[in-house]
DNA sequence: GGGTGCATGTAACTGGTTACATGATTCC
DNA sequence: GGAATCATGTAACCAGTTACATGCACCC
C-alpha cells in the first residue's frame, strides 16, 4: 500500500499524526492526499508491524503527542517498496467523463463555459506550484545546483505538477479554440 | 456518483453489462475503468431507481443478454451531473510518491533508471493514443470539422489524453537531464 | 473433450471519506 | 466564556478490486 510507504519515508525524520497531516497538506497533495482518519489507524498499523517506533512527547499547547520514527526494518520495507515495479496509478478524471458526455447538453457555450472554468482552476492551482518554485529560487542562490539529494527529487516531483497543470492550461487553452470555432461555423451556416 | 453517470451517458445507446466492459476497456481507459463486477450491480441498482429500462435479448452464443437503455428520468439526472460543479479529481500518483522518496536509495543512477522506465511506459501509451487520432484522421477527410456533436466532445478528451501523456514524456526527459547533470557533477569534483 | 469468448452475477476485501467524539491550551 | 488550534482516535459508509461461481455455444 503506498500510504504505508509515504509515511515510513516521511518519518525518516520523527513526527506525529498531527503533523504529518500537516506535511500532506503543504507539501504533498499535488500528488497525495491523507485524511487523520487514515493517518492514525495507519500509525498503529506499521507501528505493530515493527516499521515504525513511537514514543510519547510533550507540545506546547493542548494534549500530548505520539511521535513516531521510522526503524531498520521499516527502512528495508521503504527500500523494497522504492526498487519495486513503477505502478502508474489508475486515472479517474471527472472531468474529461463530463466533457466526454457533454454534448448530451446540446449546447457549445455550456461546454465552453465549463472549459474556462477548468482552466481557470488549473492556472491558479498552477500559479501556487510556481509560487513555491520561484521562493525556493530566491532562498537559495545557487539552485538548483544546491539542493541536498532528498530535496533534488522533491524538486522533480515539483516540477512534474508544474508540467502537468502547464499541459492542462494548454490543453483547456486548444479546447476552447475548436469549440469557439465551431461555435462560429454554427453561427455563419447554420 | 461518477460511474452511474457515465452509464447513463453511454447508454444513450442501448448495451449490456458486457458489451459496456467492452467500451470502458476500449475506449474509456485513459480517463476512467471499471469491472464488470462493478458495472453489473451498479446497472441494477440504476434500473431500480428509474434511471434505465432493462429487457432480454438474443446473443449470438453463450446465454441471453440484458440490454439497458436510459429512461427521460435518466436523461435529466444525467444533464444535472453535468451542470453540476466542475470535480478535478485528487490525484494519487504512486510514481511521484516514488520518486519524492527516492533519495532513500542513496543512488542517482536509480533514479535515472525509474525515470528510463517511466518515460517508456508514457511514450508507449501516447503511441497508441495517436494511433487513434490518425485513424480518425484517415478515415475521415474533412476531419476534425466533420465529427458529429458527440465525436467532437470525444476528441476533446482524446486530445487530453495525447496532451497530458506528452507532457509527461516531457517531464521525464527534463528529469533524466537533471538527474544525468547531477551525476556527472558527482563524478568530476567527487 | 477442451479452449475461447459471450454472458451474468456474488462475496470478501481494501483503501479512502465523512461524521462523530473527546479533551487540553491559548488567545481574545 | 468562546473560538481557534493542537491532538488523537472510532464508526459508518462508499467506491472499487480480486477472486469465485456458473453456464451456453462455437470451433478445433
Amino acid at each position: 500500500m503506498s500510504l504505508d510507504h509515504i509515511l515510513l519515508g516521511l518519518l525518516r525524520t520523527p513526527a506525529s499524526g498531527y503533523d504529518l497531516k500537516r506535511v500532506f497538506d503543504e507539501r504533498i497533495h499535488y500528488f497525495w492526499a491523507a485524511e487523520l482518519s487514515q493517518i492514525y489507524p495507519a500509525l498503529g498499523r506499521l507501528e505493530r508491524k515493527g516499521w515504525l517506533r513511537g514514543r510519547r512527547a510533550e507540545s506546547k499547547r493542548g494534549a500530548g503527542r505520539r511521535v513516531y520514527q521510522v526503524t531498520a526494518a521499516g527502512h528495508r520495507a521503504l527500500r523494497a517498496w522504492l526498487e519495486s515495479e513503477v505502478e502508474l496509478g489508475d486515472d479517474r478524471i471527472p472531468y474529461l467523463a463530463k466533457l466526454y458526455l457533454m454534448d448530451e447538453l446540446h449546447s457549445l457555450t455550456k461546454s465552453r463555459r465549463f472549459l474556462t472554468n477548468l482552466r481557470d482552476k488549473f492556472a491558479s492551482n498552477l500559479a501556487a506550484l510556481e509560487i513555491i518554485e520561484r521562493c525556493w529560487a530566491r532562498d537559495d542562490p545557487s539552485y538548483p545546483d544546491s539542493l541536498s539529494p532528498a530535496m533534488f527529487h522533491v524538486l522533480l516531483t515539483l516540477r512534474n505538477g508544474i508540467c502537468m497543470l502547464g499541459a492542462r492550461v494548454k490543453w483547456c487553452d486548444e479546447s476552447i479554440r475548436r469549440v469557439e470555432a465551431r461555435i462560429a461555423k454554427e453561427a455563419s451556416h447554420g
